[in-house]
DNA sequence: GATTGATTTGAACGATCGTTCAGTTATTAT
DNA sequence: ATAATAACTGAACGATCGTTCAAATCAATC
């Protein structure tokens, strides 16, 4: 016996990045074992090695793509020179794209531990190049004499915990819908950063 | 050859808690075995047995006890009836008493996938009094009239998340104090509950 | 100094791990 | 129909896993 009917490069491979992702969320990376995604997906664990070289890799092609997402989808946006409205458009933006990938954000701070040093390096660098965006738009808006707040670095990391914290406890078919949950993060957002009144 | 000279259970046990605690917040609970522990502690696998039943337990009580410190830490201090003055204190403390307890605070939110039903329960109910404290605060300072938020469940969320993600960058060693800090969040929490102007 | 009980060793249990690979089968191109 | 290639199986490799336990050793008591 071998190779399954109707079995494809084309299906076997995303199958088994979506199985690998939806298992190392749940179980933890080192919890997931080789012969757990092949099962999942419907295949022995020596043909995962068709379409990755390692177990690593595996994760590392995850959380790598998820990150060239982020930055691709933020540049393909159109940004105010506004900081009030660049602000709120970057709140909406990172909320609609985590909470939509709760897996995804949740292994990309979780087993960053679980990347060899190159890998960890590579992801890390692109981490800091998304939170230098709402840095630039805080910054800015310090400038024009808008926003009230000394640090910009400080509360883009206050800004992006508060935000990505969402994914924690969201559910997309509860009673808040996600208008009224962005509506809110952009208020606490903008009080945050000392704007007063605005809609 | 057994025991070794001067070996204790006063000292084995602790040790063998911290080093637990240390190896899974750098590798992962799945990722690290009983006998590295042991090796660490410098003690054969077999031992670890006299001081918990098994690795799940091991892990539970480093996540209980952490918890259990947490409420009792915070019902030992003196709250103020201003709401101002009671948010700065929550603030205040929840950055001292997380800063200090990076790896008890990563594992705390990284391993509880790893913990069974019974177990999760019974931290999750812990956590959920623990964002109580907090909502109270903003549920009285709403009432009063003085914070001006919509819903204090997310604001206690976002408020939560954005504290405890200093952990991820904040060195006591850094050019950044710890006061700088605490006041910096004040400042931030304030603005972002709609508090305008005070000191 | 002998006895007792706490503490640890070291070996063993079956199970599972990531990875490799020769061989088998399904698909595609001719 | 035939050949070539892509996809996959199934078995195997050595290593390691959590856990158990009889035996060995140490510290404390009498």
């Amino acid at each position: 016996m071998a190779r399954k009917t109707g079995s494809h490069s084309e299906i076997t491979g995303p199958k088994i990045k979506q199985t690998a992702l939806e298992l190392f969320a749940r179980y933890g990376f080192a919890a997931v074992s080789m012969r757990k995604i092949a099962s999942e997906v419907g295949v022995q664990a020596g043909a995962i090695y068709n379409y990755t070289p390692d177990k690593q890799a595996l994760l590392f092609d995850l959380l790598y793509g998820h990150m060239e997402d982020l930055l691709t989808s933020w540049h393909l946006q159109n940004v105010s020179q506004d900081p009030i409205v660049a602000l709120d458009h970057f709140v909406g933006f990172h909320l609609d794209f985590h909470i939509c990938r709760p897996d995804l954000v949740f292994i990309s701070y979780m087993e960053l531990r679980n990347l060899n040093p190159n890998n960890f390096k590579i992801i890390e660098d692109l981490r800091g190049n998304y939170e230098n965006i709402i840095c630039e738009i805080i910054t800015k808006g310090i400038s024009d004499g808008i926003f009230k707040v000394k640090d910009p670095k400080i509360t883009s990391f206050a800004i992006i915990a508060m935000l990505t914290g969402v994914v924690d406890w969201f559910r997309s078919d509860g009673v808040l819908t996600e208008h009224d949950l962005k509506q809110h993060y952009s208020i606490l957002t903008r009080q945050m950063l000392g704007v007063n009144g605005s809609a």
